[in-house]
DNA sequence: CGGTACCCTTTCG
DNA sequence: CGAAAGGGTACC
């Protein structure tokens, strides 16, 4: 059940110049990918990565969850987003297992083939699939009865490890901002990053570098819609680029160091908060332990780790001692449990849980009804 | 440490 | 249709 197709496809040249290369024996049980056929040069091939088991990896829980803005939907099981300047797919079907496409992109060697040894290596490390999920998880359950009744249904919800300057410059647009925005805001930046392809609809880019960040301005900004957040981007830009050895190489450097110091660092960058100084170091720094305290923490955290903070407000005080809470509850990967926590928050994601799961108010007193209603059911029969 | 202004969009009452 | 909030930060 479990078996891999770990058989080696051959390296077809899909539709290449000498179509006579293509093994006749091939040609009745080619997979049905009917994807841009005729193009003259086309991706590279869905490709069997590997299969962890849909526990070890979610692609559903795992983009679209407030961790990456630049990462698409391209189709129902399908998820696109640049890596190094290579562009890529990840497919998920039922049973777990994963597949990639590596697309071609200006940018592609000629065969492709060269790309996708590093594009390969590229993947393990942003999915920060080192990590095992299982033993993680046993012990988070074990520390909090939340965790152990979300977790079922948030099997494969990973942490992602992506590039810092990346990620810094998504977070300095997440201040005081909802999704939608964040994510209009995020494209608009990576536009401005050389052209890769198009997926699904969605244009993908390089992310910018920092030299290209800082040809644009801060009126430029204001009317693309960041509002005050525009002065943020800007300054960041010029403070990084002051750094000796260049600032992609300054927060890169960032994951030697302990969170103290590492949150230290980025607090010193114009716009960068707790929050995003927290998001910034656990999605792309290493800081497994770093906790994000924004307002849906606040409410876990009152509601199930420290139920005696009910009806204070949010200070930075309170902030540090709710992330001081997750790291004693769940240890050197509390922001792992968090962000379990977390995407259990998510209204997008509450779809998917089971009524009596969920924790807003309005559904909290319709639930109980559900669950009463469902005893006395059970008790009369 | 605690309070408030800041851009702008969506949702709520 | 106005108010409030939405994955905060800078400044006083």
């Amino acid at each position: 059940m479990l078996r891999r197709r770990q058989t080696p496809i051959p390296p077809i040249q899909k539709l290449s110049k000498s179509s006579s290369s293509l093994p006749s024996s091939s040609k009745t049980r080619r997979p049905l990918l009917f994807l841009k056929p005729t193009v003259s040069s086309p991706d590279g091939e869905w490709k069997p990565l590997l299969n962890m088991g849909i526990s070890e990896l979610s692609l559903p829980l795992t983009f679209p969850t407030g961790q990456t803005f630049t990462w698409k939907q391209t189709a129902s099981t399908q998820f696109t987003g640049v890596l190094n300047s290579h562009l890529l797919s990840l497919r998920q079907l039922q049973d777990g297992s994963i597949s990639y496409l590596l697309h071609r992109t200006c940018f592609s060697s000629p065969s492709l083939s060269k790309d996708e040894a590093f594009a390969m290596d590229s993947l393990k490390d942003f999915m920060n699939l080192q990590v095992s999920l299982g033993e993680l998880w046993a012990e988070f359950s074990e520390a909090d009865s939340r965790f152990a009744e979300l977790a079922p249904h948030m099997s494969g919800a990973r942490v992602l490890r992506q590039d810092p300057l990346e990620c810094l410059f998504q977070f300095l647009c997440s201040s005081n901002n909802n999704i939608p925005r964040i994510t209009q805001m995020v494209s608009y930046l990576s536009s401005l990053g050389p052209y890769l392809a198009s997926v699904g609809g969605f244009k993908f880019h390089a992310f910018p570098s920092l030299e290209r960040l800082s040809q644009v301005s801060e009126e430029e900004l204001r009317k693309a819609g960041f509002g005050y957040r525009a002065k943020y981007i800007v300054d960041a830009v010029a403070v990084l680029q002051s750094k000796p050895g260049g600032g992609a190489e300054w927060l890169l450097s960032l994951r030697t160091l302990e969170l103290q110091e590492v949150t230290d660092a980025l607090l010193g960058l114009p716009g960068v908060g707790p929050k995003v100084a927290a998001c910034v170091a656990l999605f792309s720094l290493d800081q497994h332990h770093a906790i994000p305290v924004d307002t849906h923490v606040w409410q876990i955290a009152k509601r199930y780790i420290s139920p005696e903070l009910e009806g204070a407000t949010l200070t930075p005080k309170l902030s540090r001692h709710v992330a001081e809470a997750f790291v004693m509850k769940f240890g050197k990967y509390a922001g792992w449990a968090q962000t379990v926590l977390f995407i259990g928050e998510l209204s997008s994601q509450k779809a998917l849980l089971p009524v009596h799961l969920h924790c807003d108010k309005a559904t909290e007193a319709s639930s109980k009804k559900l669950v009463t209603s469902k005893n006395k059911r059970k008790s009369r029969a």
